[in-house]
RNA sequence: GGAUCCAUAGCUCAGCUGGAUAGAGUGUCGCCCUCCGAAGGCGAAGGUCGCAGGUUCGAAUCCUGCUGGGUCCA
């Protein structure tokens, strides 16, 4: 297989770790080992104490056991075997069993040519293995512009949509439109009070009402289109129209704010559409031919006195065969459905569309709603689909150390147009990445358009702008810096240990890729690149007294080999910031 | 009351989904540099990984209970 061939060229410890499967089959077949082995927790890993070497792998420890072997004798022979490939120079065994490798440094070396050969699809994995993934994530209520906390979510989603596009997954971008609910119906009351103003009468925003000025335009719109045919009217001759031509404007504002950070959907799907398909009966049809939809009366909950609790006949999920804590209601007593019906269609219909795996961002607040959901999709999947839903955590928005408060009640919310257009999308993006989804955030608007070390964005970003700058020098000295080119540059001569550390950390972004990938995790990848400009930074200050390790140099043919370390560090930056969805700067100003 | 997430250096946080002596940044203390390969550099001190058990060759990481905090729930 042509992909599978090309990423096991690109990530270094995968085939050192099929060196030592290779190596410990051999045994086997010598009659070292046991035949019957389960190899699955074999791994080859950067030690953490530079001085163990170059890879470390566990093999001896994880086998002893079932083998039935002293962990020092398994790594013995191990390591006698693994010497007689050319790549390995040194294996010895060290604390508990590990089994410490070095590799040559030409090994090493020929990291820097995989870089610049493989440019921007350096690091691609095939965890994935081309099947069908769904990330849901925003899906904000369309009442009203997209505020902080919903950026959050948009970025998470994205980047994490980038990160497993990039690991190999088929990947669909969803935003789901909550326009079926009440909250619709409130918005387009609170558009009447708009066209209302519109028509120079005093708008009545009563309480529970959207107050914000950003309904204004929407009330003159319909002005604009139909007069004044709808004032002094009963609420019924007018609300289904205003309902669809309110939440119409509130999703282009949300698209165009999406569009503002660089969001851009696959899909949008629509709540109000589920309704009338006989969508949601479909999929409650399917529940109930499972024996998980049932007429009952829930347990009062425990604790806290209920005080206007009664019982109630509902219609029920059985959601505890799934994994939940109590049975959820899918329709009320009045015969109307519940949220919780609606959702569980929609994740039908995803289901149905064929994905293989259904991921949904959700705000904290939502977290009580995970068990049903999960619960949900397994029973309509029968176990085939998992659902993993990622909780995002609040933002803390701050300025100069003050919080920026907002409440979307009074109508005065720090939006995410506001964010983008004070620090810029590429920075909006980054600085939301910085901290795994469920930790919340802090966000300084004022911080993190310092340009200092505390930083990350200016630090990934000035990492990047400093390999440029020298490559625009190198230019200028007459050297060809064309990836092309310096791929075909001489290695040898970067023996440097520092050398190597920046290569070593090159040759672990595939590995952190697939880490990431697996775990869902974009903000590793952030984090990666923050530990990768350290380095850049590090051994940069290193060329301030040692010239030797400068990447400008007197000799041609030594920079050659220098500018094509620089570049390719450069091209793992960019690599990593285009799954987080941020554009490099080649220059700081 | 229940659900859920969190608890790691004075502070802000990483920590490879079980690995070796737990890491950065910042702050504190000490030394060096004034170099435009500028927007500092080097080093030191600083830890019962919330508490108590359990699982195993091995736990900050997994399980259980407890404590404290965020969020949610008719």
């Amino acid at each position: 297989m042509q992909g599978q061939q090309r990423t096991r060229e690109m990530n270094l410890f995968t085939d050192i770790r099929t060196l030592v499967l290779d190596c410990l089959a051999a045994l086997q077949a010598e009659g070292v080992l046991p035949a019957d082995l389960e190899m699955n927790n074999v791994t080859v890993e950067p030690p953490r104490d530079a001085t163990h070497g170059d890879m470390a792998t566990n093999a001896a420890m994880v086998l002893a056991k079932p083998a039935k072997m002293k962990p020092r004798d398994i790594a013995e022979a191990l390591a006698a075997r693994l010497t007689a490939d050319p790549r390995i120079t040194a294996a010895e065994v060290a604390g508990p069993g590990f089994l410490n490798l070095r590799l040559d440094p030409v090994v090493w070396q020929q990291v820097i040519a995989t870089v610049l050969r493989a440019g921007k699809d350096y690091g691609r994995a095939n965890v994935g293995q081309g099947r069908k993934v769904n990330v849901e994530f925003v899906s904000a209520n369309p009442t009203g512009p997209m505020h902080v906390g919903h950026t959050r979510g948009a970025v998470v989603g994205d980047a994490l949509a980038s990160l497993l596009d990039f690991a190999g997954w088929d990947v669909t971008r969803e935003y789901y439109i909550n326009d079926g609910g009440g909250q619709v119906d409130v918005l387009a009351r609170s558009v009447y009070e708009r066209y209302r103003e519109a028509h120079g009468l005093s708008p009545e925003i009563a309480d529970g009402l959207y107050p914000g000025d950003y309904l204004k335009p929407v009330g003159e719109a319909l002005k604009a289109e139909h007069g004044d045919k709808f004032l002094g009217k009963p609420e019924g001759d007018w609300l289904p129209l205003f309902r669809s031509y309110a939440t119409d404007a509130m999703m282009a504002m949300i698209r165009e704010d999406l569009a503002a950070l660089g969001v851009e959907m696959d899909i949008y799907s629509s709540e109000k559409a589920l309704y009338g398909t006989g969508k949601i009966e479909e999929a409650l049809a399917t529940l109930r031919d499972m024996d998980l939809i049932y007429e009952g009366v829930l347990e009062p909950p425990k604790g806290r006195k209920p005080e206007d609790w009664e019982p109630r006949e509902q219609t029920l999920f059985r959601s505890t065969a799934h994994g939940d804590d109590v049975d959820r209601p899918v329709m009320k007593s009045d015969g109307s459905w519940t949220y919780f019906a609606p959702d569980i269609a929609y994740h039908y219909d995803k289901v149905q569309r064929g994905f293989d795996l259904l991921i949904d961002i959700f705000g904290a607040d939502h977290g009580g709603y995970v068990k049903r959901m999960k619960a949900a999709v397994s029973a309509l999947s029968s176990g085939r689909v998992p659902l993993d839903v990622k909780l995002v955590q609040l933002v803390k928005l701050q300025r100069g150390g003050e919080p920026l408060k907002m409440s979307k009640r009074a109508g005065t919310f720090v939006t995410l147009k506001d964010v983008v257009e004070m620090v810029g999308p590429d920075v909006t993006r980054f600085v939301m990445l910085t901290r795994k989804n469920d930790a919340p955030l802090d966000f300084d608007v004022d911080k993190v358009l310092e340009q200092s070390r505390d930083n990350p964005v200016w630090y990934v970003q000035y990492a990047y702008a400093r390999i440029n700058s020298v490559l625009r020098k190198a230019e200028a000295q007459g050297l060809d810096t064309a990836d092309a080119s310096l791929a075909g540059a001489a290695l040898s001569d970067l023996s440097h240990p520092a050398e190597l550390a920046l290569i070593r950390k090159m040759a672990d972004w595939p590995r952190q890729v697939e880490i990431a990938a697996r775990a869902h995790e974009p903000h590793r990848v952030a984090g990666y690149l923050m530990e990768l400009a350290a380095d850049l930074h590090g051994h940069w200050n290193l060329g301030n007294d040692a010239v030797e390790l400068r990447f400008l140099q007197d000799d041609q043919a030594i920079m050659r080999g220098k500018i094509a370390l620089a570049r390719s560090v450069g091209v793992v930056i960019s690599a990593g910031l285009a799954i987080l969805g941020v554009t490099p700067v080649e220059e700081m100003r």
